[in-house]
DNA sequence: GTCTATAGCTAGATAGAC
DNA sequence: GTCTATCTAGCTATAGAC
């Protein structure tokens, strides 16, 4: 057993950049050879389901690290109303860098990184929807109001994302999280 | 010179539905060929510079659909404000067929696509947000508030053709057409 | 556990017959 | 103008040495 190169969680986080950067089948194993540091043969070692293992790894790092971080806080009855919505909109300014990352879930859901992670993408998205849900009855609105909002919110991420990749502008993104605060106050 | 199997009208149309069903990327010639009846060869033969001339193509064509079809009525002075609003709502619908066709901006947006039509996207989308910024003074908001909604309505029609095609429902369209009438009446 | 070398395939693109 | 046949480059994936 010779050591390893790199520690799994440095593997998967420089994974995820790559495919984040380049969508599932724009990141080549070439692109996630240099961007990793170990040779196509050692990833294969790492992730014998090969490009697929490492989406789906990616994938779920990814929900871990935000179900810590954001869904967390979304959903804790102790903190008050106005600094939860400060932490979370922090929070998730941290998790796009500044609308500067795309999401994995764009990055997964064009051509094929859509039919083979359908199921995985679809109950990521549900989670933040009723995370979000929690969160609006939390702050006082109906159940019917907060699912909507909920929509609305990642609707507004999403989009954004969208355009400051196009524009090469963060604007669009500070718009969104300036729209989401709105969204939970009014 | 022999005639033509199809009109140039109707192939460009069917290279777009197939490229955004799958993304510039995401569409090899393979699946044009299909798609629009012609072989590779005779897809170079119309469109010399290849599968770049057939994005570009699909892209002006496009333009000039929304161009007519959508940003000629957000700017007529003569249609009352209300009707309006049903109306651009309305064409918005019919052009991403009620959340289930891509935009062609989030289609071309990833790995080679943004590379090679970056200025083409990048005009396309300021031209949204200064159609859509006329529409706003012209509903009686500020110049600085008519940006802002530009950009809001923009993020969330984006978003929401996201998230219906992951999550295969097109609620998130609808949600995202009834924001766009509330962001217009408040 | 990592590597070099390579298999097998499909991508975009082209030559030349009709 | 359209086609069949083919080229080259890049892809995912694997075999086998160290």
């Amino acid at each position: 057993m010779r050591p390893s190169k790199v520690t799994n969680e440095e593997l998967i986080k420089n994974l995820a950049t790559t495919i984040r950067k380049k969508g599932y089948d724009g990141a080549s194993l070439s692109d996630l050879e240099k961007s990793s540091g170990l040779k196509k043969a050692s990833l294969y070692h790492r992730f014998p389901e090969g490009k697929q293992g490492i989406g789906l790894a990616v994938l779920q790092d990814i929900g871990q690290t935000v179900s810590e971080r954001i869904f967390t806080i979304m959903v804790d009855k102790s903190i008050p109303k106005g600094e939860k919505l400060s932490i979370v909109s922090e929070r998730i300014r941290e998790f796009y860098d500044n609308g500067d990352l795309n999401c994995i879930i764009n990055a997964l859901s064009m051509q094929n990184g859509l039919d083979l992670f359908q199921n995985h993408l679809n109950a990521t998205l549900e989670n933040w929807i009723s995370n979000l849900t929690i969160l609006g009855v939390d702050c006082g609105y109906s159940e019917k109001e907060s699912i909507a909002k909920a929509i609305w919110a990642l609707n507004a991420i999403q989009g954004s994302l969208i355009l400051c990749r196009t524009m090469k502008n963060t604007l669009p993104f500070d718009e969104a999280m300036k729209f989401i605060k709105h969204l939970y106050n009014s």
